[in-house]
DNA sequence: CTGAAAGCGCTTACAG
DNA sequence: CTGAAAGCGCTTACAG
């Protein structure tokens, strides 16, 4: 196809060696004594010749792709795409691409794709990590690979991790549900061992032990499709008649527990009050619209990309001290969890 | 840092040449008459050994890098998040990776994505282009890179295509709006000159002048913030009391839009109906439901991913006849598009 | 101050 | 049937 102009060529055209365009090229040009003239006359040829170096030469010889592997769990996920978003403007700034994989927390799908990033020799890896890759994360850290976790861990490995305080999170939305008359709440999750989905589930179950009220818990299995959450949602407020408020661990089990209780012609918050996990750009325009915890998306997103380039370019004397950093999250209280309106009826017509 | 094992690590050990480890793993060894119990033999050690080859010295060799350049406009919008998801699914059984990046529909951006792609030697580009580069495209056309075009393209050059039927979407759109008794239809649009937006409006203008209505066409400039174009709506709707309809032509301008009906306490529809397009798998679930123009995301992304890997492995033969893929649209009734009440109470008072 | 040479790990004619 | 050699385009000691 159409030529590229090689270092070689100017070397050819300028009649100086290619190492000497090389090290023009790479700064170094004075640590190495080359005289401004020289300098000049090559950088004044790399301007008008357009030439742009081969990444793929470089990449070979010098072992660093400027390339990042970032695997989530989604990428059309809301939560998921928007930090892609800011990693990405912020790595464009700083010279390095991004690879997005979406594992769908699938262990196999998970193991291979990481593969692939190092096939791919990708300089660093920021990971949402599917369960049961705790060998494959290790491994990368014996390789001394940089890598940064998010949204969830592995308590037993010495990984620089970026999480939120997600047990927090669902005390503060207990305690406001509990102060606007809530008794009986109950608390859709997954099946799940995964850190984030462990504290969110510790912080609802601690709250309410706190406040003496009973606990409700459904934990619907992983990988379902939509409808089947809907029907394992129907199936828990059926047999659960006491429940006037619900609470959903993450985002898309909120959007499929309001459809259900919809279906269910239930009325929010009056028949029964709703929360959820994750605040979604969308939730304000829902009927009625949903409270939730919220996530700091770009603070996370900034921490995580300035974390792994330093990594990339500390080397090895980083990975001694692995740092969680625990971001706080913000209750967004809409009116899906307004006071418990039944109760003051009832009071009224007494 | 850990040392690879290399072709000429296996070619030692096995006491032949590099050559022959290279064409065994290439599937040529058949073809090159290398007889099955050496290929047996570098097969198994291949296996055992775990070798993988490096793929950037494959890359540097062939030219070939398996990458695939995606240029959106803001991989954090659910529309282009989704194909994203869809396109990624695909290329990962075809062995490619891929390269998102947002160019936020901004032309300087868009061009120098472009040329960081092309840096990166991807093998093929698919991209949502930004007004204004469409040298930049006639010049990857030049080079004789395979390039696919989705959600606008540019009608001067031979590209290949992968759109919907926007002016039908629209056409219908009005037609619904219309049978369902509304008379003074607005239009929200952006300042843009981009193919898709250009045939909404156009769909817009000829299904009412068909009817004989009134049309009235609000274009908001680009890259407004969310609180500007909340303001722009606003202004637009006290400006026009007749209205009682109100299209948005992009998926955020209709939330956009939302907020601001329902924060000048217009009911919907009572007072004004909304539908938009794009549709967005929470348009279900606002208050009342959007009625709105679903894009068939599967099928593009399918289309847009067995088109590209084609043109990569078809050669320069494949540009002779550049295609445009038109797909259709559906339109998705609900709520916010109701029959319009105040006429028929207005019947019953009287 | 600057150039020649080696090598990153692979693939592809070419020779035998 | 198989191997030695060249080369993809770069960077990095090393020599002078």
């Amino acid at each position: 196809l159409n030529k590229k102009l090689t270092i070689h060529d100017i070397a050819r055209e300028l009649k100086i060696s290619a190492a000497t365009v090389s090290i023009v090229m790479n700064g170094r040009a004075d640590e190495m004594r080359i005289s401004r003239r020289l300098q000049d006359k090559v950088r004044s040829y790399v301007r008008e010749s357009g030439y742009q170096p081969n990444m793929i030469a470089q990449s070979l010889r010098t072992g660093k792709t400027f390339t990042i592997g970032m695997l989530v769990e989604d990428i059309s996920d809301p939560f998921f795409s928007s930090i892609a978003r800011y990693i990405e403007m912020k790595a464009y700034k700083l010279g390095y691409k991004l690879f997005f994989s979406s594992t769908e927390n699938d262990t196999q799908r998970a193991k291979s794709l990481i593969q692939i990033f190092r096939d791919r020799q990708v300089d660093g890896y920021i990971i949402a990590p599917a369960p049961g890759i705790e060998e494959d994360i290790q491994s990368l850290l014996n390789d001394h690979y940089s890598v940064v976790l998010f949204d969830r861990y592995f308590p037993g490995l010495k990984t620089h991790n970026v999480i939120v305080d997600n047990y927090r999170g669902t005390v503060d939305l207990m305690h406001h549900l509990v102060d606007n008359g809530f008794k009986n709440i109950g608390f859709v999750t997954l099946e799940s061992a995964q850190t984030q989905m462990t504290d969110r589930l510790e912080g609802y179950k601690g709250a309410l032990a706190e406040k003496g009220l009973n606990t409700y818990i459904m934990k619907v299995p992983f990988m379902l499709d939509d409808y089947d959450i809907r029907q394992h949602v129907t199936a828990f407020i059926q047999a659960n008649p006491a429940l006037d408020a619900i609470v959903f661990a993450t985002n898309y089990l909120a959007v499929a527990g309001i459809w259900a209780i919809k279906n269910l012609g239930l009325a929010i918050p009056q028949n029964l009050a709703v929360a959820g996990f994750d605040d979604n750009s969308h939730f304000g325009l829902f009927s009625p619209s949903i409270t939730s915890v919220a996530q700091p998306v770009q603070e996370i997103s900034a921490l995580l990309i300035d974390r792994l380039v330093n990594l990339i370019s500390g080397g090895m004397d980083n990975y001694k001290v692995p740092h969680s950093s625990v971001l706080p999250v913000e209750l967004i209280i809409r009116e899906s969890t307004a006071r418990n309106v039944t109760n003051i009826t009832h009071v009224n017509t007494l």
